[in-house]
DNA sequence: CGGATATTTCTGTATAGACAGAAATTAGTT
DNA sequence: AACTAATTTCTGTCTATACAGAAATATCCG
């Protein structure tokens, strides 16, 4: 059975029904459903795909843990599809796999920490956005300084995006070091953050 | 004609020449042509298309404004293409239109400025993933609020994942005021900000 | 070591998106 | 207004990806 593809700008207030119900019938909930019916397509514009989005949803609101089988099911998709997508989630550390006694099956719990969530998704964009990048670059900017007659404009922008990716990648290592508490601190400070410290002595622009 | 996809993980240090003679022979620079090249494949890990990424790249590197032809026939793209790719890097404020007098075409540039360049992008991810979501969220919350008999542990979830995403979204924006200087200051401090500010008199976990 | 059940890998198909080229539209000049 | 040049929109084709279903493999038990 294949699912319809439908945007989110697509949804208005109103759930569509009609596309809920297969979810519905395993789930008996309406919110449940809509929760995961939702946060699959936002898949979308996280450059993730439905099902895999699907899965984390139906995982993070699950009491217990769920085999693949009940996965399959409950969303409506195939078994080997589910597999995959289960992979990709252990990659991103989202989920894990939990043994349950008595059952030879594999279950799957997710992280429902929203903080742990956010840094295993951060940690996982760094490794595939700013790593390589970085890479790319360094190769690029080598290249370039043993260029002759290159406009030195060029190579100065090359070096100042070098610099800024340099930048952002020891500052996310670090910031992905502190602690939960002191991140979440730090985030509902907001633009705090920046009057305390340059009242502490550190001069501005 | 077509280009041939090709992924970062593929190349290695030693650039493919054969894929690169094409922009090179217009570029007159080896580097130039390695960086666009390499930058819109990146565009791909980035879920921005390739030729969108190499047009700010080339736009990037470029030292004077260039129109639409230009690029086109620098990158061996189609026109048409070229236009679309344009309203997109627009709509994301990475470049910007320029009138070149005494041409009646129109012109364009990029923003060069590293920190202004990665406060767009922040500003549009922002737009496109955390602003829709939290919509969904704010529907999924209020149908699990209104079910009767929903676990309470379900609702619980909704509601952390919402206020986390409020918080982002109170940060992220208070964040993209904060001028560019100062942003640069905080990076480069990384986790120095959090034991400064732990000795300021807020407590840690 | 079979037999059964769970899981992964393989293969084919459908869909969405990228892109070229053509057609249509818009704007600018005399 | 008519001609010209620039730009956008439209249409068809191709490619990459998502996904189902089947086949193959692995795991556990007697």
């Amino acid at each position: 059975m294949r699912q319809v593809m439908m945007s989110v700008d697509m949804v208005s207030v109103i759930p569509d029904i009609s596309v809920m119900t297969e979810i519905d019938k395993k789930l008996e909930s309406a919110a449940k459903s809509q929760f995961i019916l939702y946060w699959g397509d936002m898949g979308g514009q996280w450059g993730v795909n439905r099902s895999v989005a699907q899965i984390q949803a139906l995982l993070f609101l699950s009491v217990s843990p769920l085999n693949a089988e009940q996965i399959a099911e409950e969303l409506g998709i195939a078994r080997s599809n589910v597999s995959n997508s289960l992979k990709e989630l252990v990659g991103w550390k989202l989920i894990r796999r939990v043994p349950v006694p008595g059952d030879r099956r594999e279950h799957f719990e997710a992280v429902t920490d929203v903080w742990e969530i956010a840094t295993r998704v951060a940690q996982g964009r760094k490794e595939r956005e700013i790593d390589p990048a970085m890479r790319v670059i360094a190769d690029c900017v080598e290249a370039a300084e043993a260029e002759a007659g290159l406009n030195p404009v060029v190579l100065q922008r090359m070096q100042d995006m070098q610099e800024f990716l340099n930048t952002v990648d020891t500052w996310s290592t670090q910031m992905l070091a502190v602690p939960k508490a002191k991140l979440n601190m730090l985030m509902k400070m907001g633009s705090k953050v920046v009057s305390i410290l340059t009242l502490t002595g550190k001069k501005s622009e």
